[in-house]
DNA sequence: TCGCTTGTTGACGTTTACGTTAGCGGAGCT
DNA sequence: AGCTCCGCTAACGTAAACGTCAACAAGCGA
């Protein structure tokens, strides 16, 4: 019971099944600095417990900041996210606050699925310059990529 | 022949038939700044043709703009369209730099599919809070949702 | 010709998301 | 005790991507 998991520095706290984490443990695992990651606190993005001052980081903690990440990935800044998680906490307990949450929801959805759009064309963009790319390595005929071209 | 298109100030210039735009034209159509505008041009992104000292948009120039513009919204900075942009122009005329550019290429890909993979994931988690939503709505029994809990 | 609109070039200000010291405390060797 | 990590707070610095403002010129409709 009391092992490391997959040669990550987890700890095993007390008598119960609780397993934390340092901020170094988290830097690296997720491969960001310290600083980012006290950063986010700042911004109200996570609450670790503190052991004295130091922060000592939950599963839930864990999976926050691999959200925030995601997040940022999409191009998501930190108050967006810290505006998700709070509808996501404060469980929406009114008609009011739920439709909101909604309509909010929606809105992302429709971003993400632009986002989505994007991606794709640019996907099929690169595959026309790779294949042109293979082909002009091949023939040495070096012609302007189609995929470029003010066609569209 | 000599119309607007589709409701947009498109004018033609001269004899020949050459689309051009001015600065607000395209600040209206892709709803940004002129300013927004002239900083892309600062960056080296576009060099639109200069009549006087106004500037002067060619239809190349448009598709840029929405190249930057769609750039943007999936997270890449405008020095990294201005990589791309600079490796489309100097159509690859070594094998070295043909083979830089797929590199390029390859990252390039790797990094949109993960974000699709992402867009994906976060999706799927709308689409469950959305009918956990509407389930407590309808019953009015308030429970936390599933998709937030830090399970993964 | 007047006034309005549009455009131009600076130059400085602003926000976001951290990086970078600096100075300190506590834990664990040796 | 001394040394070395690791971590903490506080404060200043920075790069990107514009926003904002000033001061001016050119076109144009009445």
């Amino acid at each position: 019971m009391n092992e490391e998991i997959a040669g990550k520095a987890v700890r095993m706290r007390e008598s119960a099944n609780a397993t934390t984490y340092t901020i170094s443990d988290l830097a690296k695992e997720f491969d960001i600095t310290t600083r980012a990651i006290r950063y986010y606190e700042d911004q109200g993005l996570i609450s670790p417990a503190r052991r004295g001052s130091r922060r000592i980081y939950s599963r839930r903690d864990r999976v926050r900041l691999s959200l925030i990440l995601r997040g940022k990935r999409l191009g998501f800044s930190l108050q967006e996210t810290r505006e998700l998680f709070d509808l996501y906490d404060n469980a929406p307990g009114e008609q009011a606050q739920m439709s909101h949450f909604m309509e909010l929801l929606g809105a992302r959805r429709a971003m993400l699925e632009r986002q989505m759009e994007d991606i794709r064309a640019i996907l099929d963009e690169i595959d026309a310059a790779e294949k042109e790319a293979r082909r002009s390595i091949a023939a040495r005929t070096l012609e302007p990529i189609p995929a470029m071209s003010p066609s569209a």
